[in-house]
DNA sequence: AACACAAATTGATCCTGATCAATTCGCCAC
DNA sequence: GTGGCGAATTGATCAGGATCAATTTGTGTT
């Protein structure tokens, strides 16, 4: 039972107080930056930070102090609408950035939350303007991590705007399992710390057809799940299903 | 029946080569940067361009040279579904940029369209990169607009996931002319040169259903639209739509 | 002015996913 | 281990929008 979250728990003693000798600094800020560029960043990235579940790693009218990097752990950002309700618009897992979308001092517009005990560093924006003057690698490495998120922003549209509720569901797990890959996790088993009603929220879909598309894949043979335990069973079925479309 | 886009000619007449002159200028990059920077950008800002209905910014594949803001048109950009089918994912209108997407010399992963003879800035990346390095504020800025983009995809996002077909359709509206009155466009009549097809693939539904959402908010005495030219007869009833989701 | 063609509208029916309503399951506290 | 509680599942019904099928309407052309 224990045994999925146990890598985890051995990469983070494995991990370094800065990038250099950070295990995830191949796919994070650092990502193609000389050691030199490296080096400047360190002396700014000591700011790291534990969040328990549900802890808030800023909320909307903020002003944006940081930006953050998933070392541990997973988040939600979500908008609230007109009407109260929460409406998700991302999901954060080790290795990846968050809380762009607030660059250049904006306020903030969007809540970030721990979906479980995570670990992230907070990376002042104001130390990183500096650094990017000083050093331009650091500040295309910025836009270039801001591409890639409107990129998937992109993804995200095609699959509210188009895809059938198996297909939403599928190509979450297919890309959820595609960047726990990147970051070396455990791709065939593994927990998953979103619940069902977050899942269908993002997804644009009721719990309840979210939890009868979880059945149809079990039924297929292609995953099995429960609650928050997640195995893969067939990674070639996963992805037909989503070609298919 | 051409008096709709008289101001838009008008207009075109004023604009000058450059960001200085342009009346553009307080909603396009340079808006925020002291008369320094608008300097610095001027020397760059040389490429204009026309597009003709239908003509290509670029397609998804290109090496990204340029950004480009919309001085006179509109512009879609959609990505290619697995299938072939075409999926919008952007509509650009006066005073926008686009082409953001692909900043620091990616591929493109999307094509951008002319859905009307148009006319657009085109800013080369690299000059822009060298740019921002000498003026700071011109790389803030940069960073600021892709923020602005990535807020605007997670409004989409809450569009997509939660908004029912005549919602969808009522926020568009408003949303549309919101962007027209930043750049001081008519906001009471004017052309939409989107398609309902279009419209319709941008919002995740069938003609069918934009066609009837139309004649809802016809039948509302909100809007009079006839193909291209819409009049919106009721903004607080438009206003109180969206509202009330 | 009449034609031709594409775009938009309208109508009828179908189907996917929403909604309402119980259970059942997993997990934590004691 | 047992109890309790929220999360997830399952079932039955409903409805919003998709789909299929004609028309109608605009618009540009000769």
């Amino acid at each position: 039972m224990s045994t999925a979250t146990s890598p985890q728990i051995i990469e983070l003693g494995a991990m370094r107080r800065i990038c250099s000798g950070c295990s995830l600094r191949e796919l994070c800020l650092p990502a193609g930056l000389d050691s030199e560029a490296i080096s400047a960043l360190d002396e700014f990235v000591q700011k790291k930070q534990d969040l328990h579940v549900q802890e808030l790693a800023y909320r909307a009218g903020d002003i944006a102090s940081n930006i953050y990097a998933v070392r541990l752990g997973s988040f939600k950002s979500y908008r609230l609408r007109e009407n109260g309700d929460v409406q998700i618009v991302g999901i954060h897992l080790p290795g990846e950035l968050f809380g762009l979308d607030a660059l250049a001092s904006e306020q903030r517009q969007i809540y970030t939350e721990a979906l479980e005990k995570s670990n992230v560093c907070a990376l002042p924006v104001a130390d990183l303007e500096r650094l990017s003057r000083q050093i331009p690698a650091i500040g295309r490495q910025m836009m270039r991590l801001m591409a890639r998120e409107l990129n998937s922003s992109y993804e995200e549209h095609e699959l509210l705007a188009n895809d059938t509720a198996l297909t939403r569901v599928a190509k979450f797990i297919w890309r959820y399992v595609q960047r726990r890959k990147q970051v070396g996790l455990q791709t065939r088993q593994f927990d998953i710390a979103i619940s069902r009603q977050d899942l269908a929220n993002y997804l644009g879909l009721q719990v309840e057809t979210v939890s009868r598309a979880f059945r149809e894949l079990r039924d297929r043979k292609v995953i099995t799940a429960s609650r928050s335990k997640l195995e893969i069973l067939d990674h070639a079925a996963l992805q037909a299903l989503i070609r298919s479309e």
